[in-house]
DNA sequence: GCCGAACACCGTCACTGTCG
DNA sequence: CGACAGTGACGGTGTTCGGC
């Protein structure tokens, strides 16, 4: 088998991981199944006396596509179709309280309703035809389950994290150097540079400000160790703040004693000339004449684009993890939860049954 | 030690939903 | 309607582990 195949049967399995379904059984227990073009059989009671009837139950594609709801149509010996109607749970976890189960008898007259709820589980279809992403998923699981931990909105520092290391802080930022680095300045006043020649994390270097807290009138010292201190370098940010210089020895001030020869400083100040705020080095597609200009421009904003797309790869697989995280914790909570009612409606059992000696 | 399988992680592309 | 975020899919790379 070349390695292609096998990663690619590797993803497939995967693949088919993510869009299975944990489902809570009506005995309590839990099982993982496909959702999509797989038969399955489903007990279905129709009376309180009446002798559990097994029924062939085809999923028929009707609950295809993500977070569309299922709707199983069963077919009764007793001439009853029950609906079975997973609710558009965004979660692939279903708990037993969010099916819906309708029980309609059909005659003749009945197909023109029938036809209706299709069609009306079509239209639901569309409207939910696309699955939540991983953290509304994940919300609404701690909203149902206490104890899973909630991703918040925008996470201040990833939990977990030594302070003293410097974190993919969510940037608010984002800025180009006149040499092509990317700077995206983070609300806790981490800045972070990256090269769009070098890749990710070679690419990437923390700043702190030193007076992130409150500056103090004058200017803003940034250190910047840069792998490869070449000439000058500038950058702007926003706030009427501006500039920057880093002529290595030209503008290191007694109190940047750290900051070694090979270390390039820069120099945020507050604009001598009125500068607007947010302003940003890369020129307005206005003031872009030539062709080069434009292909610069154009190369600008492919690497922007790219490296923000990386970062929300980053962010979506960590949710993703966290998503599968809590699954797996939900499953390990359910499978109790099933133990402790088997064993409860055995000792009901051993109450209840009659002794015979 | 070598090799292949299995797995994890990453970057990129393409697509879709959301929002201003 | 365009910009942007989120995410599935795909391919690439590195690591680990078991068999030889």
């Amino acid at each position: 088998m070349s390695k292609c195949g096998r990663k690619k049967c590797i993803k497939t399995n995967l693949r088919q991981m993510t869009m299975e379904t944990i489902e809570s059984q009506q005995d309590g227990s839990v099982t993982a199944s496909v959702a999509e073009n797989e038969s399955a059989h489903m007990q279905t009671q129709t009376g309180p006396n009446s002798i559990p009837t097994l029924a062939q139950v085809s999923v028929a594609g009707s609950g295809t596509g993500r977070g569309s709801p299922a709707v199983t149509v069963v077919q009764l010996p007793s001439g009853q179709t029950v609906h079975v109607i997973q609710t558009p749970q965004p979660s692939v976890i279903q708990s037993p309280q969010i099916q819906s189960v309708q029980v309609t008898t059909i005659t003749e007259t009945d197909e023109s309703a029938e036809s209706e709820g299709i069609i009306d589980c079509h239209k639901r279809r569309e409207i939910l035809s696309r699955r939540p992403s991983y953290r509304k998923i994940l919300n609404e699981l701690s909203s149902d389950v206490s104890g899973v931990p909630k991703i918040e909105e925008e996470k201040s520092e990833e939990e977990g994290t030594p302070p003293n290391i410097a974190t993919m802080a969510v940037p608010t930022s984002i800025y180009q150097t006149s040499t092509g680095q990317y700077i995206a300045i983070a609300q806790g006043g981490t800045i972070q540079i990256s090269n769009p020649g070098s890749d990710g994390v070679q690419g990437l270097q923390a700043l702190t400000m030193t007076n992130s807290g409150a500056p103090p009138p004058g200017a803003t010292i940034v250190q910047y160790a840069a792998q490869s201190a070449d000439g000058t370098q500038q950058f702007f940010v926003p706030g009427s703040q501006v500039v920057v210089q880093d002529e290595e020895t030209e503008l290191a001030p007694s109190h940047m004693a750290a900051t070694t020869g090979d270390m390039p400083a820069y120099q945020i100040r507050a604009p001598t000339t009125a500068l607007p705020q947010g302003v940003v080095m890369a020129a307005s597609p206005g003031s872009l004449h030539n062709p080069q200009q434009l292909a610069e421009e154009a190369t600008r904003k492919r690497e922007l684009r790219l490296m923000k797309n990386r970062e929300a790869a980053k962010e979506c697989r960590r949710r993703k993890k966290e998503y599968v995280k809590c699954l797996e914790s939900r499953v390990a909570v359910l499978e109790v939860q099933n133990k402790k009612l088997i064993e409860e409606l055995e000792t009901l059992k051993d109450i209840c049954s009659p002794k015979t000696d």
